[in-house]
DNA sequence: AATGAATGAGACTTCATTCAT
DNA sequence: GATGAATGAAGTCTCATTCAT
């Protein structure tokens, strides 16, 4: 039936096209705010530098709002599979909290831009938005909505590796809210953290990390204080070490 | 000399004039600043709110970033002092560094306002001021920068309440920013958080704090796992206890 | 010829389907402008409740105006063929004139959307577009041009039943605009009038058109005055009596 | 008091100051509404008519809706103080009533652009505005609410030149909405009108009005016709006559 | 010093209409 | 002929800030 594969096919070629300007919006709008921040964009730059009219845009968004929104909405889809692949490739219910953890520090390191724009995001229009519509997105990244996260926390502490006096849902919020909360703060103060302590703003979060870690896990029989003074290692980049 | 007097007496009675005006306008804006968020605030409102004209305000502020910049100034000042007060009451390096996390978690209960307008304030215009402008002004809360709650954790090290691995200068500052960090995002989200835990904020900070006091502790003799379990009490805004 | 058939079998269908077309807009416009007003109303709007598209709809009409004219027409020639049928179904002359009021004073009863839309019409558009057409237009009521109407008063004066001193020419003018007039700014600001008043509008209608039939109407023998106060009957939607 | 003389002085100055910018805008806006029909004068036609920058305007209305209301509001109260001088100078009752009827006519002569304005206001604007702001603004016109005029109706019953079987209340409604009616009509279609009947408007609307008043008078003794007939005088801006 | 008025530079958004397929 | 996409020209309104008194 040629009829019906021509209609098909400009459809395909339609929506095609479509799907390629809303990406060209996304994607300007994007850079822009990673660079200059939500609030520093207008609508306006956002079409110059898309390449698309002003008028135009409102066809694919019906507000600065929603380009904002559908922005968040990716960067957390994205991170969200980024992370669940990461964290089912360990076995071990301490090694994948390790794993989680260290997909945050990477995510710092490697997007502090994206880092940076959710918290602004969080500290500019949270306050507007329903809290609701906000934790159904969030709860994107962990489908299970963190719910695997306190199951991790439960195994840790069946086999030994975690404190038995941890309250898994309690536990669980106040850690992942710290990770959040500091990996944020870092991107967002980036240069300025940098400048005050002197090094990459990396080490410190995976310090951060390895705090909360030891927080978490079962106290061990003492060792012995070593004789000679053994300073942490300096390595940047490391994996995260206890 | 009468006319020096009268000179002098005028000019306090202008000075204190003046920081009449100043008050007014810094507490309108302020006030406005933590209903509604820095951005949604305009010198109309404040002027509005403030019974001082918007002419007249600029004879005080030359801008609308001078007034944000001069309360933040001011919050920092006043957490710098109850901050101080706090911990000097407490002798032993724990105690100092529990009480000074106590400090943090009051703040969250009691102002959560201002905790959020300085989130907001790091958020969005961090990013456009001078660097060295911030560090100046947080540097205020701990006149030795810091450097003080590092000699705390040198002294607990010593006396073996803190874990000898660490780092002072660099847990100082992984530890201070995870603790102001998943403050001002708990103060941002607050209801958020709230409807996804289903309790309040504070408990969750508190759970987050005892983490990292657990972590930086040093190994205790593991105690023998209790025959029953004891889960962790669910008393509300009760003191950090590890 | 069956080729020629064809042609005129899809030619009619093609004929058929294109007058589908132009139902489909011009219902979907005429339902808008009545419930919202002209000005109220975009192109978007339109092709939103007609199912079909806008760059289609400038297919059938080469503008917005367009159609508004086009509604116009239609609505002023469906007019017509009512007044005329209601008024050839009378014989005498001042008969004839009541029921063409009669008419008025339905149509504002049941079609009072239709009314306020040519009212606005009137107030918005008659200015923008020559005065002609406007006329050739409206002249459609009446295909002889209200000479009629004229016809009617002439016929009138010469039975008795209408004063003797008036200019049929003139007074046809003068009180088809008053009806006209008086009909449109009922239907517009209906609501209003009847808070105002407290009666619905066509109570108010009717007593402006005795009114104007009394004022048309030859002297009578004066009556003597009745000896007891005979209020006005009350009745809705009553016959105009006089 | 020389302070406080001063004070008043410049708080006159500038009282002063602010309604003279104010009439500049009112008049531009006014003259522009009148020229061009309100909904094609656009705000930055304002302000380029009036001298005074776009921002400037919103500091004295702060909404297009504004201006046009105060322009519709100075316009009744200019009206209504024309009118009431006008009628009080009569004292029979239906002398009255044709100086009222006069009144508009002359309105419609002399002003017919308000006139328009203001009919465009009805058919345009009335429908998004609480019928109760409307009609306060009206009744300002009488401020008796056109009891008024009930109660000139009342009168003329009583004396015998008014029709006995008036329902007082009811009548003036009908009538003075037949005349506003046809006033704001034939202003809205000024040009039209007379192309369609060749003799100037206002020839119509005190037709209209005499048979208004025909109409609501008491039935004389029928005169006998006159041998010849006598065309009504034609004379422009004669009187009222019956 | 205080203030009312003024303002310019945009921000977001809408809409009738045209084009290319 | 039908359609989806595109668009340019406006339109209303906001706001931090400056000026003149």
């Amino acid at each position: 039936m040629p009829r019906q594969q021509t209609v098909q096919k400009s459809s395909t070629a339609y929506h095609a096209h479509r799907e390629r300007q809303r990406r060209r919006i996304l994607d300007a709008a994007g850079r822009l705010f990673d660079e200059r921040g939500i609030d520093r964009v207008t609508m306006a730059d956002i079409t110059a530098a898309s390449g698309v009219q002003a008028s135009t845009t409102y066809q694919y968004f019906s507000n600065k709002e929603e380009v904002v929104w559908t922005i968040l909405r990716e960067v957390m889809q994205e991170r969200s599979e980024c992370a669940q692949q990461l964290v089912k490739s360990t076995a071990n219910a301490e090694a994948r909290i390790r794993s989680l953890f260290e997909f945050f520090a990477d995510e710092l390191v490697n997007e502090p831009l994206k880092v940076r724009f959710v918290a602004q995001f969080d500290a500019m229009y949270a306050r507007d938005w329903p809290a609701e519509r906000l934790i159904a997105l969030e709860s994107q990244i962990f489908p299970e909505s963190f719910g695997w996260f306190a199951g991790l926390i439960r195994e840790g502490i069946a086999d030994g590796s975690l404190r038995f006096d941890l309250d898994p849902e309690l536990t669980m919020h106040a850690v992942i809210n710290a990770v959040v909360g500091t990996q944020r703060r870092l991107a967002s103060l980036g240069k300025k953290v940098e400048l005050e302590y002197g090094h990459p703003v990396d080490r410190l979060f995976r310090e951060t990390l390895r705090v909360l870690l030891l927080g978490m896990r079962a106290p061990e029989k003492p060792r012995r204080r070593p004789p000679r003074k053994q300073p942490p290692a300096k390595g940047r980049k490391r994996k995260l070490t206890s």
